[in-house]
DNA sequence: CTTGACTTTAAACCTTACTATAAGGTTTAA
DNA sequence: TTAAACCTTATAGTAAGGTTTAAAGTCAAG
């Protein structure tokens, strides 16, 4: 197995040195080995567990969430059902975020549609609105 | 005019005294006065002005954005077109992190659906996926 | 053998919106 | 009078996910 230095890991993936030292701080990638002087040389394995990583995290998952799947990944007798349940969980939350952005969404056209964009900020109902005393 | 202490104006409007320093330092609100001791001394205009502030933040707005607002709505002569223009620029952010939202959540959707639950990590479909080679 | 590219480490810095702390001064109620 | 509650300032910490820097060591090529 050919080995490679991290700037070369790095580039290959699209990603910062640092970041790869700073996701072996959180313990999701460790080297293979440490050359004699301290180079951190990483294999085939490395590229493979970087490229979980940011497929989890296109998906919505935090490091830590990662982390918890890379456990689970690397750990054969885990069961199926905990990571669907971390599925599960990380989609209930990214709805919840949703609706939230669209309860936002929906108070700002509110308004914008009441604006003709015409006039001094006297006049300006979105203005009016923020400075509306009831809720 | 009667004025408050910062103590007071927090309590009203259910906010931490030290988050109103940190609006004064960030230009958002300043105080009516300030007695001879130091303390800051609050109208009524003030919690009119937080009140503005939290309903923006409901909006989605950042502090930043906020103070745009402020600036805008203290000015008289200023046009009620940047307003609107600040709220479609909101919005067309705020429609892109659903987008963005939506999309992780198919996605996550897609993967936990083919997942019966059983088994070990081994034959995960989740898991799988994510160690996917291609995009 | 020297140059330049690369690597090492720890630590500071970035954003946002606070929150907490220290060390001290002020005001209020009993 | 005195304790509690309040106020002042500046500074630092939180989450998240890195980026940047500094000072030093290493490696390959010429």
């Amino acid at each position: 197995m050919q080995t490679m230095t991290i700037g070369k890991l790095a580039r290959d993936i699209g990603i910062g040195a640092g970041t790869l030292r700073y996701y072996e701080r959180l313990g999701l990638l460790t080297p293979a080995e440490r050359t004699a002087s301290g180079y951190r040389k990483y294999g085939e394995a490395a590229a493979r567990r970087l490229r979980f990583i940011r497929r989890a995290q296109a998906l919505g998952f935090t490091l830590e969430e990662v982390a918890e799947l890379l456990k689970l990944s690397d750990n054969p007798r885990a069961s199926a059902r905990q990571v669907k349940k971390t599925t599960q969980a990380k989609i209930a939350d990214i709805e919840q975020r949703i609706e939230a952005l669209v309860r936002m969404k929906q108070g700002l056209a509110t308004l914008e549609a009441q604006c003709s964009g015409h006039g001094h900020t006297g006049e300006c109902p979105i203005l009016a609105a923020l400075n509306q005393e009831d809720e």
